[in-house]
RNA sequence: GCACCCAUAGCUCAGCUGGAUAGAGCGCUGCCCUCCGAAGGCAGAGGUCUCAGGUUCGAAUCCUGAUGGGUGCGCCA
């Protein structure tokens, strides 16, 4: 049940009985009306901008239009009061027991509370980690992961249907690089004294890998040239790097539901059918580029190369997708495996990409808008950077001193739950400081702990009570007592859930959530507080019948509170410790 | 030089795709435990939403330009 939508679907209807009856135009646009909670909570429980909006159109003033509106909503038996303000805002006051009606919905819905048909099953295709497999997964990564898989579960709550996928890497020249570390460490562990050149790994990670490849090949492959190990030992190490990083995305909780290989589009015609696609819609042509302005690269030099007129759609200069000695660039798979995802029959597609990432949101979306000619949307979520604290001091990452945080050190450090909110508390685009510190602190400034402090509340006072509070006692509660302001506060926060949930689905913003379960915290907090002076809206009362009534408010608090901790793959609290 | 992102309270940041007197945390000031968890709550001070134009009934939000910061810019993915 959404009380909003309700509402506003009454605002609609009452906006057509008057075009019906010659007070509106025909043909008006009513996508921009809106019924919002007011920003002060004086003026009503509800608010429409509908006759603002429509005014120029209906060539009318905002006001005329919005008494005659007023007159209509006031008919129906929801609205206790509408009433005309300012430039001409509809202020709307509900009848009695409105809000009430939104606990026995929550109360039956469970945690599945606001789940929405919004997205009608279209099919979505979530694209996000997708880091080489050459190394273990660092603190930026663990952003995009976090992001994207709860972006993933937010569509998903938000009724898409919804795949999360990985795309590896594996096809390019630093997985040789890697092949060839591995192997400096298998030399290693035969006791040979081993340097690393520029352009290899010389990460600590790769020691045990050394180790395996000793057992698995013995001295087979020492003293012999690379042509003769460069393959096997590199689908070695990527197989073992691939499992490393699956491990350390289950740590954090994060499932894949399909890991697409880059290699896998090699050798088998689907990066040459990709580009035949572009090619027959006359967007593949031989040409040079203008070297780019400003800093030259010192070895320029005009070159005739493939490319792809990206330019035709929406891209600043054309890509190159061969390179001068006419292999791929890295461009030309990925353009395959987004024409693999099209083929596939998703009618969206989000990639999350590190913001160092950014020069290549154009050409790709140019690439997806040429290949399914327009009909499929590419959004690209760039996730910023992530800057470590420890006691608010900077923590400074080196490779070299050991002190490179990963992915794993991060969950090992404050555990999954506390990881993925906490990284959730700031816009995509904006970067984020994680404290070590902050993080684990037990305290108000610390979101996660606020959060997940007033589930923990609720389960104590649930275990407290006398009565029988399971969900379906709970439903019979009578609401008609819910009166008090802060009650009526935390009601109408908790019918805002399915209208925040859309709005943060609509924009593939899922901080939106992590901010508002800190609201609907607050709100919950305060109400428990208030208690303090006024013990007649304490939860426990010695009437029976009262004490019900407040334990369905807070429990229809708690599981909104655990719906939207779900989508961020978080988990729920019943006890703080 | 070009493209993308960003600029909001002393600090860190929200701001529901254009709405009413711009919000929260920290910090600061003053209150509230005989009371379901004070690990909290209430109240107050603090703003030319970087600047200058424009669009309109109405702009932190959209457009143009400027300033300041971030990220990138053929043969790395």
């Amino acid at each position: 049940m959404n009380l909003f939508a309700e509402i506003k679907t009454l605002v609609l209807t009452s906006l057509e009985a008057m075009v019906a009856e010659g007070s509106l135009p025909d043909g008006l646009d009513m996508r921009n009306v809106a019924v919002e909670p007011p920003r002060d909570a004086a003026h009503g429980d509800m608010a429409t901008n509908a006759a603002m909006v429509l005014a120029k159109a209906a060539k009318s003033k905002p006001r005329d239009i919005a008494d005659v509106l007023a007159a209509k909503l006031a008919d129906d038996p929801r609205v206790a009061e509408a009433t005309v303000a300012g430039p001409g805002f509809l202020n709307l006051r509900l009848a009695e027991g409105q809000w009430q009606r939104i606990v026995p919905a929550v109360l039956s819905a469970g945690t599945d509370f606001g789940r929405s048909d919004m997205g009608a099953g279209i099919k979505v295709n979530v694209e996000y980690v997708s880091a080489n497999p050459t190394g273990p997964l660092h603190v930026g990564h663990t952003r995009g992961a976090v992001f994207g898989d709860a972006l993933a579960g937010l569509l998903d709550f938000a009724g898409y249907d919804v795949m999360r996928e990985y795309y590896i890497n594996d096809g390019g020249a630093q997985v040789d690089v890697l092949a060839r570390s591995v192997y400096l460490r298998y030399l290693e562990a035969h006791g040979h004294k081993v340097e690393f050149p520029e352009g290899t790994y010389p990460g600590d990670y790769l020691v045990p890998l050394g180790e395996t490849l000793k057992a698995q090949f013995g001295d087979s492959l020492v003293d012999r040239p690379e042509s003769e190990w460069l393959l096997q030992v590199r689908e070695f190490a990527t197989d073992a790097m691939l499992d490393l990083i699956k491990d350390d995305l289950g740590a954090l909780g994060v499932t894949m539901d399909k890991w697409f290989s880059e290699k896998s589009l090699y050798g088998t015609g689907r990066i040459e059918g990709a580009l035949q696609s572009l090619e027959d819609k006359g967007l593949i042509y031989q040409g040079t580029l203008e070297p780019p302005k400003g800093k030259l690269p010192e070895d320029w030099e005009a070159r005739e190369q493939t490319l792809f007129r990206s330019t035709d759609h929406g891209d600043d200069v054309d890509r190159p997708v061969k390179k001068s000695d006419g292999a791929w660039t890295y461009f030309a798979p990925d353009i395959a495996y987004h024409y693999d995802k099209i083929e596939r029959g998703f009618d969206q597609l989000i990639d999350v990409f590190g913001a160092d990432h950014g020069g290549y949101v154009k050409r790709m979306k140019a690439a997806v808008s040429a290949l399914s000619d327009g009909k499929v949307p590419l959004d690209v979520k760039l996730c910023q950077l992530v800057k470590l604290y420890k006691n608010g001091e900077p923590f400074k990452m080196s490779k070299r001193a050991g002190t490179f945080i990963t992915l794993r050190d991060v969950v090992d450090e404050v555990g999954p739950d506390v990881t993925r909110f906490i990284m959730l508390t700031r816009k995509n685009d904006a970067p984020l400081d994680f404290d070590f510190d902050k993080a684990m602190e037990q305290s108000k400034e610390n979101p996660v702990f606020y959060v997940q402090y007033a589930h923990a509340r609720v389960a104590s006072v649930l275990g407290k009570a006398e009565i029988a509070c399971d969900d379906a006692a709970l439903s019979g509660a009578d609401l008609s007592k819910l009166t008090h302001p802060a009650e009526l506060a935390l009601l109408a926060k908790i019918a805002e859930w399915p209208r925040a949930m859309e709005t943060a689905a609509r924009t593939n913003e899922p901080h939106r959530i992590a901010f508002f379960l800190y609201d609907l915290a607050a709100e919950f907090h305060a109400l428990w507080n208030r208690g303090n002076d006024e013990p007649g809206i304490r939860f426990i009362q010695e009437d029976a019948e009262e004490t019900r009534t407040r334990l369905a408010l807070v429990r229809a608090c708690q599981l909104v509170i655990a719906a939207g901790l779900g989508i961020l793959g978080v988990t729920p609290l019943n006890e703080m410790r």
